[in-house]
RNA sequence: CGGGAUGUAGCGCAGCCUGGUAGCGCACCUGACUGGGGGUCAGGGGGUCGCAGGUUCGAAUCCUGUCAUCCCGACCA
């Protein structure tokens, strides 16, 4: 007989969640097989597991931007230095991040070539050439690429030396199409960061000291980890004409003068993969929103007797009975473990629906059906299973994001005072909404004397009136604090 | 990039102070019994101690350098 578990930690390798958040994060990136660690500083490997994590993340949003009109292509992985350094703003805010290569073919190149840091530069380049009339524009595109930027602290997923995102890139007509095109992006993000990966965002302008190297105006998207420290899930610029003035991109309009295109871009990376776990996981692991999921059902055949010949036939029939309805299923049946160690081991890899069947449910007629989340267990006739699974997965879907939202709910505080301020800010953590006068001094300074920055400035309306929690003048806007990844 | 810590078998660790050629738990392999929340017994395999130098008859152990990882700050998706 296996051996009862002496303690409630079903998982005993990973660090509990409420004694060391980083510790679990890492150990959860580990132990689940999300990635690893590569023999290049900051560098991870993306195992299968968290790849496939990633390439359904890559879908939900890829199918969204071609809905809304985009296309993708490829823009090159080295950009020449001379390139970078056209936009200013953009060199100063980058160049402390980029690695060069200064060999190639055995010398040394005339012209440094940059690691893209991001695409700006060469894309800006290549819209000079392809934009000649008004009738050009839109340019929507979007690429899906790697990019290299030199940090300081590297966490998997969460900050990499090289990471994998999407960087969309668009030129307009209009200052008032770039501006719509920038909200729009935020707003698709929103919805599939919030539909898909379950976790509730904000969405907001970034202050002045926040805004992307050579943007106008930058937004994004911010989410309240588990530790209730917030985390940067996306952005999108406008970039006003700072780029098309820099790379010439120039058009001959309808009424024949000659006029710079507006440009956007936004993009989302594998962090989101790090904001996942952090939302979302527990003591005994990961917890996957079934729609990111790479397994959504794993199936646990209990061995017992002959279990070859009566148990698992079924299980494989009930496997391809759902595979069939688009569901993604994974069938353990290793012989060489327990159903024990099966149960704690897909919990730890965050499966959101595990499904028992022994020789006893086989002679009833049904399963025993395990959500994650909750542990409830629910025995199911098997002819049931095509509808009740679906269903179930929809549920967990929902309940995360309920359960985030509530979260955040309960770690949001709306204060006035710069004393409430710091109280808040040492004790219970979250998001704290409070007025600010607007100027980037106040920012710094409670930057300085808490670690929480603005995340970002809601859009819409505001409450009116208050004083700068800083300074005391008066404010002009609410801003969203937080101490951020 | 500053401050602190750590690198010994796949993972977690002991050994280091007081140099003498590496050990424990889990995992892994073989077999049997098992199997509804990380099974039991028996047998077995695997490392030369992050890397590079130095001191020494002899280095996991002492010294120097270097690389990587973690934590805390300053910088960023």
């Amino acid at each position: 007989m296996p051996k009862k578990p002496e303690n409630d930690a079903l998982v005993t390798e990973i660090t509990p969640r409420s004694q060391d958040f980083s510790r679990w994060y890492l150990d959860v990136v580990r132990r689940a097989e999300l990635a690893d660690y590569s023999p290049v500083k900051g560098c991870m490997v993306i195992r299968p597991y968290g790849y496939a994590i990633w390439e359904l993340i890559q879908q939900a949003f890829d199918r969204r931007f071609k809905a809304t009109g985009h296309v993708n292509a490829y823009f090159p992985l080295f950009i020449p230095e001379g390139l970078l350094q056209k936009e200013a703003d953009h060199v100063e805010g980058f160049s402390p991040q980029v690695a060069y290569v200064t060999h190639a073919g055995g010398e040394a190149l005339e012209e440094k070539l940059v690691v893209r840091p991001t695409s700006e530069a060469i894309i800006g380049t290549m819209y000079a050439k392809w934009v000649q009339s008004w009738r050009d524009l839109p340019i929507l595109i979007n690429q899906w690429a790697n990019v290299v930027r030199w940090e300081k602290v590297t966490r998997p997923f969460l900050r990499t030396t090289e990471f994998l995102w999407q960087e969309g890139h668009t030129a307009h007509e209009t200052e008032a199409e770039a501006e719509e095109e920038t909200l729009k992006m935020l707003g698709v993000y929103q919805e599939v960061v919030e539909s898909e990966l379950a976790m509730p965002v904000l969405t907001g302008r970034k202050t002045d000291s926040e805004r992307f190297a050579g943007a106008l105006r930058t937004y994004s998207i911010e989410a309240l980890m588990g530790d209730g420290r917030a985390l940067q899930a996306g952005t999108s610029h406008n970039l006003g004409q700072n780029f098309a003035k820099a790379f010439e991109i120039k058009f001959q309009a309808r009424d024949k003068s000659l006029q710079y295109v507006w440009g956007t871009s936004w993009g989302v990376s594998t962090r989101l993969v790090g904001g996942l776990i952090m939302t979302h996981g527990d003591d005994s692991g990961l917890i996957l929103p079934p729609r990111v999921a790479p397994y959504q059902v794993v199936i646990v055949p209990i061995p017992r007797g002959n279990w070859q010949e009566t148990v698992l036939p079924k299980a494989q029939a009930i496997r391809d009975e759902l595979t069939a309805k688009g569901i993604r299923v994974m069938l353990d049946d290793r012989d060489s473990q327990t159903p024990g160690w099966k149960y704690a081991e897909w919990e730890m890899r965050g499966v959101p629906l595990r499904l028992e069947i022994g020789p006893r449910d086989v002679e009833n007629g049904q399963v025993v059906l395990v959500r994650r989340d909750t542990r409830e267990k629910t025995p199911t006739p098997m002819a049931e299973l095509a509808t009740r699974v679906p269903a179930l997965l929809d549920d967990l879907q929902r309940a995360l994001f309920e359960r985030a939202v509530q979260f955040r709910q309960e770690h949001t505080t709306r204060v006035d005072s710069w004393d409430e301020f710091k109280a808040v800010m040492e004790g219970r953590p979250g998001f704290v909404i409070a007025p600010w006068c607007g100027s980037a001094a106040c920012e710094a300074e409670v930057k300085a004397e808490t670690q929480a920055t603005i995340r970002n400035l809601p859009l819409g309306e505001q409450r009116s009136g208050g004083a700068c929690i800083k300074c005391g003048k008066a404010a002009v806007a609410e801003a969203y604090f937080a101490k951020a990844y």
